[in-house]
DNA sequence: CTAAAAACCTAGTAAATTACTTGGTTTTTT
DNA sequence: AAAAAACCAAGTAATTTACTAGGTTTTTAG
């Protein structure tokens, strides 16, 4: 499937931004500072980033990566689309030409899985996470999101 | 996250095993045959479903895997378990130390699809499976079923 | 107007995982 | 006794992933 570490970064550097670019763009060397991912792998994410229109980007000092929309209108799901390219769990990428050119036993199982995790991502927005309501809402003490935003 | 090929594998090969051993075990062989996987893979796929006593082995010619339980009872994410460990999205599998100890920016959120994920695979089980009831019930045709049950 | 900060780009690489292979042994049936 | 099967351990090829290296271009601040 496609729900990798690739993924997980680029939804944690996007709320990065949700939660510091509200002013000014903030550069990928301050996401790399805060979440510990490496600046060149930013990049490389970034650039998918801006070709699936989620961030604008502003080059030279003083530059960096806003968000494209308000972080009501970003979801999850779009995110990982545009890094991961699919969520998708089908060995056959939904062609339907797993065994032999036809569906193999399984192919609506995980047709169906594939479907479900993507309305799943696609019902939480950067604001969603922001406002600690990833999901069902497990809750997240206040003083951790604090923690978290103002290092 | 823990949702790769080797789980479709075991699904589809656990089928395969409830769809054509009714009444005399199956062997991999029969199985690395009709659904093309190595006999060699499958092998250690089985010997960690037999460890998570989802099916019985019977040595021996003539011998091969019987379900330990019947269709009804034996659930798709059962088998991911036991083969693929777990169906953990978060990056420090639920630990909660992936940022410097605590819990990280988008922890819920992968945490929440975890269970998600897991939940849905927990309410579908072989028999729903053999009669074609994946998920939200996609509909395959009458016909693509024998194709796949008779080859 | 120039130095520096940033995005932007391409290619390569190390590490990890995955799927598979090889070459056995043990058990049990015919 | 031969053969069919499970069972086992170690190694390997292929793929993917995360990351590095080494640039260029753009734009701002001084």
């Amino acid at each position: 499937m496609k729900l990798t570490t690739r993924g997980r970064y680029a939804v944690t550097a996007m709320l990065d931004l949700a939660i510091h670019g509200e002013n000014r763009p903030v550069s990928l060397a301050d996401i790399s500072g805060r979440q510990e991912i490496s600046l060149s792998y930013l990049e490389q994410l970034f650039a998918k980033l801006r070709r699936g229109a989620l961030v604008d980007s502003v080059r030279g000092p003083g530059g960096g990566y806003r968000l494209a929309h308000n972080r009501e209108a970003i979801f999850v799901a779009q995110i990982i689309d545009a890094v991961d390219e699919s969520v998708d769990v089908t060995n056959c990428q939904g062609k339907g030409n797993c065994h032999h050119g036809e569906v193999c036993l399984t192919h609506h199982l995980w047709q169906d899985l594939s479907d479900q995790i993507h309305d799943f991502l696609s019902g939480i927005s950067l604001a969603d996470l922001v406002n600690n309501r990833g999901g069902k809402g497990a809750a997240r003490s206040a003083d951790t999101v604090q923690k978290l935003i103002l290092q």
